[in-house]
DNA sequence: AATTTGACCCGTC
DNA sequence: AGACGGGCCAAAT
């Protein structure tokens, strides 16, 4: 077997995000085993043309959608999230949606269930 | 070949 | 909240 490119790795991780939950660029690169690499995952994203990659749920790590306020990337973006319940209000998403944010069990891709308040250990 | 750009991130102030 | 500086690095100038 081949081993995986830096692309496919990225491509791979991006996939992995549940519905309906947000991974930060840096976090992605992280899960691709690419550390620090958040301008790649960027990179990487805006060429990519497959329409059935969840591209929109990697937003920045401050949970704002990348794209400038009113941009047409942005206005697409806020309605794939929508569609599928994520709440995005100033262009950043719902706290309780992001991973990464302060609990392990979100940086091991938390099971899905966004609906309760992440109690802290 | 050198410099700038970009769907970024982090610590510090 | 925002600003600044340093990382990161493939592509485009």
């Amino acid at each position: 077997m081949e081993p995986l490119s830096a692309e496919e790795r990225i491509l791979a991780a991006v996939r992995a995000i549940p519905p309906g939950r947000v991974a930060g660029y840096g976090e992605v690169a992280r899960r691709a085993g690419l550390p620090r690499r958040a301008r790649l995952v960027a990179r990487v994203l805006s060429q990519n043309d497959d329409p059935s990659l969840p591209w929109h749920r990697v937003v920045r790590s401050d949970r704002k959608i990348a794209f400038p306020d009113g941009s047409e990337g942005f206005k697409r973006q806020r309605a794939r999230l929508r569609a599928e319940g994520v709440t995005v209000t100033n262009g950043r998403v719902a706290p309780d949606v992001a991973m990464g944010g302060d609990d392990l069990d979100a940086l091991l891709w938390a099971p899905p269930e966004p609906a309760q308040k992440s109690r802290r250990r």
